[in-house]
This record gives structure tokens, C-alpha cells and sequence, in this order.
DNA sequence: AATGAATGAGGGTTCATTCAT
DNA sequence: AATGAATGAACCCTCATTCAT
């Protein structure tokens, strides 16, 4: 029985490893490429498989699509929640603190991809759209108003419109990210962008303009 | 000067008025649907011409992208660098009024278009990212910047990073143009994002953690 | 009367002119490229006139390829009869003279142009062909043949096959006007092959073969 | 070794097949229509498979010409190269005897039509060009003058111009190969040459052209 | 008579998808 | 499960031909 058993739970394990590289190739392809632009053949080569694999995984071209953005959109999401959740001190602070890293991390990671894979296909698929919508810019917005709502409920904050604040603070982070993957990305000796001075400065900014005057400056 | 040289130019007032469509039809499709995913015959179709006709004014579809980036692009900008020659006032009311305007005019018109274009098929053609950086975003940057060092040297503003405070007012800006054109535009009644409103209150926040304390805070 | 009669003969000069210059442009550039390989648009190009101007004079690119055809064939042979009435003297001296300065210019003028063209085109033109084989293969043949036959009749040559003598003679002078519009064309520094040479030296070769024992050897 | 690894053969074998039928079914459609009016459907056709076949075998048209050629030039002047290395006896009766019945093979084969293709393209494809007289026109020649050389060395012919008289055997020879693709496959009921008997009665002619008057001279 | 803008059919080529192995 | 040969629809682009000027 544990002989017969072990092959399926190896085959297993080698299917979950190709779906990633097959996940993580698709990815990489249609931001660099665009997904029209971007063929079955392509992705399959990039992944180290045959062309038909592709259709062992996935019904159709879009479909893989479907599957790269669920796969990488929602995990970035938890990881601040919990951040926000955890959080001990001033709002200040988390969001200059603890969300510029946060936001870092997806900036580095295939977050920011995907955001751009979205951006280019939003007309293109709208289901798309309304799911990444759904799955993650809501939730994302809603973290950051939680702490800018927490702030002016403690008096840390003046009492500022929050929906536009929100999008005062994270669109030009969202800008970035596109910008990582495609002018940043063109090897044109152009002048890359940094990440983390820009946003640390960009918070630190809004964040002069929203603090009370009675409170205390930030460093 | 014979009859055969004398195309009474009514044929060139159509071909010119032509270009014009075909220029139109084919920014609308592209940004829509995204270069590769639009075909000549549709861009033909929109403008209402025959397929081969776009070939009679263009040698590739390569080449019409080309053409519908210059056409748009560099216009815009002039407007602009207008703005900040003729104004006579504070910076802070520059950048809330005249600029918010002119801000609003690009991202009513064309040039929102061009910039959703360019991002997303800057990788696969970097040449044309480069074109419009220099022909469009470095001198759009450099109209800002100009604002804000005037601000500073005036004493209206604080001493901050120019271009730091630069991309602080813009990102957002450029963000909008292609939300426009990405999520805006899928009729899957997502709330829509008011550009005029946002950018005011973007635009009153930045400056509110810019200008010196004893300037005027402004309404 | 005069003056009114003077414009349209000016006219009518100038349609000739064109016409000629039409026929030369397309006989070049349908040797060079084939006819299906030659655009119309070229042929106008090179004959200085625009596109339109070509279907003013023919109906269609086949046409025109009718006509470039009966145009360079006929004239050549009326030639090579001439030669053959108008020659006093022993048919070895007739071929190894008179016909090979005959072929020398047939090998340089458009003649040989239209061979290559006629041969390249048969099998897509039937009609064309056996127009050719009509108009100048079979009027070329029997001036050849009758040569032959003469020298045979006054005991020069042997009783040789007049058709297969005839053959002997033509095909290696029919194949260098080929020759010259395929091989000798491209410009890899290949050897080329010299007519006049090789044209002499292989009649020298057939006489040697057809000539009677008793008749006077050639020099 | 692994089950992925294994395609039978029974793949391959297919492959190698449709491959002979392709280049065939080109050839044939290439010399009967030329290379341009021939379009890579109707080559499918042919060779019965479907248009998007021939792109999985060749990757372009072009490259399909190139392939049709390589893979119908040199077989034929091996063959030639043997017949002179075993043949004992006199040089006439090599030239009367074998090579007239392998010149037959070549006429009757596909080898003729690629003399008929090669001529028709050369001035498109240089590259082509150079690649047949390197592959077969030059060592074809070679193999005709050496037999003429020894017969010069042995004193069975006259101290005549090799290659002179190698052109003289040849050209008939190549120029009835382009003739059997050109007009004698037009189906005007014109008369057709016949291969052997024109060539066995030229060759004597040449031959009675070369012998030396000391040989004996052939039937 | 001459032009050249416009058309639309057709040809080369790619690619998503299927299926026998 | 995995492969890759095969298909045919679709796309870019060219070109013969027409026609208003």
C-alpha cells in the first residue's frame, strides 16, 4: 500500500512544481510582451515544457491568464492586514514605517506584475478587472483608510477627506509599480526610478499635510 | 503648371482629413485593445477606409503606431509651459488653478490616451518610450519643477526635494489618465474616479505639507 | 488647318515614345524578376510614367506581356532571312560568318531577353508560346535548316539529319541567350561566358562533323 | 529511455515522408508555375496537408525553394563521377553510350526540372545560383572534360579547346532539360523533342568533330 | 492624356488548439 | 502525464485594377 501510494503523491508534487513554473513564465511573458503578443509556445518554452502541456494545465490561453492574476493577486493582501493588525504606536509610523516596506515588498515582488498585467487587459477581459478589483484594490484601499480613519479618530490626523487621502498616498505607489515594468524596464539607458526614497519621502509629505497641528512632527 | 500637375487640392485636403481619422481611430483602438490585439482592418474599418488604404498612408502598422505617438504626444505640452510663462501669483495658486486645469484638459483629451499607449507598449518598443520621455514626460516634469523651485525661491515654499515633490503631484496625475483608460473604461459599473476633485484635494495636500509656516495657508 | 493638326501629331509622337518606353521597362524587369515578381507599379516607375498611365495603353499585365512579346520577337528574324537570300558563297562560310555575327546580335539585343522571358513564361502562357514557337522558333529553325539543306544539295556537307544538324547548331546559341539572363546576371563574380568565342568555336565543331570528305577543309 | 522519450518512429517515419512529398509537390508546382506565382497553399495541397504544414517543415517560402534545390542538385552527379571512374574502353563510347543514358536519367528525372528552376530564379536567389554551380554545374562539367581530356592524353581525339567542346556536348543537353519544362509541357500539340535520339545523333556529330583522323571512327 | 488615391482579393506567415502516440 | 505534429483561422501586407480629378 505505501509503495503504491508514493508515485501519485511524487506525481503530485511535480504537477504543483509545473503549475508555478507555468504560472511564473505566463507571468514574466505577458507583462513583458502583452498577453496577445505572447504565445502558447512561448510561455510553454519558458517553463521548460512541451506546447501541449500548457493545455494539460489550463483549458485555454485565457484561462491561463485567469489563473496567473488569482495566483498572485490576493497573498499580497493578507500580508497587510495582518501588518496593520499588529501594529503598536502612532499611524505616523505605520504607514511611513511598516506599510513603505510592506509596499516594497510587492513593488519587488510579482505583485507589481500583476498590476500591470491588469492595467493593459482591464478592457480586454472586464472580468478580469472586476475580480482584481474585488480580490485586491478594494481590500488594499480599505487597509490604508482603516489607518487613515484610525488616525483622525485618535486626533493624530486632521480631519481629511479619507477616500481621497487613501488615493493620495497609494496611487503614486501603484504608478511605480507600472513603472517598474515598462519604462523602468526598457534598456535605454533611462534613469530608473528608486522605490523606497521616493515613497518614504512621497508619505512624509502627505503626511505634513494631514497631521494635526497639535501633534507631534514626524521625524 | 500643366493639367496634370494640378490635383486642385481638393484631393489633399481629403487625404489630409483622412490621416486625421485614420491617426483617431487607430489611438482609440490601440488603447483599448492594445496594439497587437488590434488589426489594420479594424483600425480601416473605425476610420472607414479600406484595409489597404491604411497602408497607402502608413508602410506598417509599426509605423502608424509611431505616427499616432508624435501626433498626440508633443501638443499637449506646450499648453503647459504657456501656463507657468503668463502667471502672475503665488505658486500655490499656479499649481490649484491653472495647472489642475491644464491637467484636466490632458486627461480629457487624446493625450491620456498616449500615456495608458506608451506604458503599456513601452517594452516592445522601446524606441517609442524614449521618443515620448524626451518629447513628453521629461519636459512635463521639467514645467513642475520649474513651478516648485520658483515656490522655493520665493520663499513660498519649504526647502524640499524638487523632484521628489515633482513626482508627488504628478504620479497621481499620469495614474488617472490610465485608470481612464483601464478600469474607468470597463462598463461593469465600477465607480468611476472624478478627476477634477481628486486632484484638487492631491494637489491642496501636497501643498499643505510643502509651503513655509508662514506663508498663507490657502483654502 | 495646320496649326490645328499639329497638336494631335506631336501627341501622337509622344504615345509612340511612351508606348516604346513601356515595352522596354517591362521586357527588362520581367526578365530580371519574373513576370508574376514584377509589379505594374515598377514597370511605370522605370518607364517614368505613373501607375494609372500603364492601363492606359494595356488592358492588363498580361497584356502588356502579349505585347512586349510580339513587340522584340518578329523583327530579329526578318534580319536573319536577309542574311541568308543575300549570301554568295559555300554555307560553311554562311554559318561560320554571317550567322554567328546574326546570333551575336540577337545575343545582344532584346532578343535574347524575350527567349529567357518566353521560356520562363510557356508553361503559365500556352497562348504566348505558341505564339513564339510561330513567330520565331520555327521561322529561326527553317532559315537554320535551309542553310543546311542547300549545303547538302551542293555536296559541301554530308547527308547529315538536317533537323537534328539544325538543333546542333541553335540549342547551345539559343541556351547562352538564356545563360545570359540568369547566370551571367548575378553579380557573384561568376565566370561569365563569351558568345563570340564560344559561338565560333562550336560551329567550327559541327561543320567539322557535317562536311563532306571531298569539300575544302575550314580554315 | 523514459515513456515521453519514445515516439515510435512511427512519428518520425511520417515526418521523413511528408518531407519527400513536400519538396516534391514544390518542385513540380515551382517549375510548372515559377516560384513566385506558386503560393505555399497550393503547395500544400499537393503534397496533402494543410497550409500551416509547410511552415512546420521549412520556415518560409523561401527557404522551402532552397530545400527543393539542395535536395535535388547533387544526387545526380554521383552518379556521373562513378561512370567515369569504371568505364574501360574507348572515350566515344563512354560519351555515345553511358553518358547519353545518364544524361537520360537526368532529363527523365527531377534534376532537369531543377536546371529549369535554377535558370528561371537565379537572378531572385544569387545565393542559389552560387550554390548550384558550386554543387552541381561546375563538377558536372568536370566530369565531361575529363573524359575529353583523356581522350586528347591517348591521341583518340584532336588537341581541341576542352572547355569549348565541353560546352558544346552540354549546352544541347541542359537547354533540352529547360525545353522539356517550358514548352514541351505546354499542351498545345506541339511537337515535343525526343531526348535520346536528338542526343546520341549530336554527340556523334561532335564526336566526328574531335576524333583524330588516325581513329577509327564510331558507327 | 495622365495621375495617384482607393479598393479588396490574395498570399506569406503565425498561432491557439487538438489529438494520436 | 507529456509530447509535438497537424490544422485552419486570422493577420499583415502587396498589388492589379479602377476612377474621380
Amino acid at each position: 500500500m505505501n509503495a503504491a501510494a508514493k508515485p501519485p503523491s511524487r506525481r503530485k508534487a511535480r504537477k504543483v512544481v509545473r503549475e508555478g513554473e507555468l504560472l511564473q513564465a505566463a507571468l514574466q511573458l505577458f507583462v513583458e510582451k502583452g498577453f496577445t503578443a505572447t504565445s502558447a509556445a512561448e510561455v510553454a518554452g519558458r517553463a521548460g515544457v512541451s506546447k501541449g502541456t500548457v493545455y494539460l494545465y489550463h483549458k485555454s490561453k485565457e484561462d491561463l491568464l485567469r489563473a496567473v492574476i488569482s495566483a498572485f493577486a490576493s497573498p499580497a493582501i493578507a500580508e497587510g492586514e495582518a501588518l496593520v493588525r499588529q501594529h503598536r504606536g502612532s499611524m505616523s509610523t505605520l504607514l511611513l514605517e511598516s506599510m513603505t516596506r510592506w509596499w516594497q515588498q510587492l513593488y519587488d515582488g510579482p505583485a507589481s506584475a500583476v498590476i500591470k498585467l491588469i492595467m493593459t487587459e482591464a478592457r480586454n477581459f472586464p472580468h478580469l478587472a472586476s475580480f482584481y478589483r474585488t480580490e485586491a484594490i478594494d481590500p488594499g484601499e480599505r487597509i490604508v483608510a482603516e489607518v487613515v480613519e484610525r488616525g483622525i479618530a485618535s486626533g493624530e490626523f486632521r480631519s481629511v477627506d479619507v477616500d481621497s487621502t487613501v488615493r493620495s498616498l497609494l496611487f503614486p505607489m501603484v504608478f511605480l509599480c507600472m513603472h517598474k515594468h515598462s519604462f523602468d524596464a526598457v534598456d535605454a539607458g533611462m534613469s530608473r526610478i528608486d522605490f523606497q526614497p521616493f515613497m518614504r519621502s512621497h508619505v512624509g509629505l502627505v503626511l505634513a499635510g494631514i497631521v494635526s497641528a497639535e501633534a507631534v512632527p514626524t521625524a
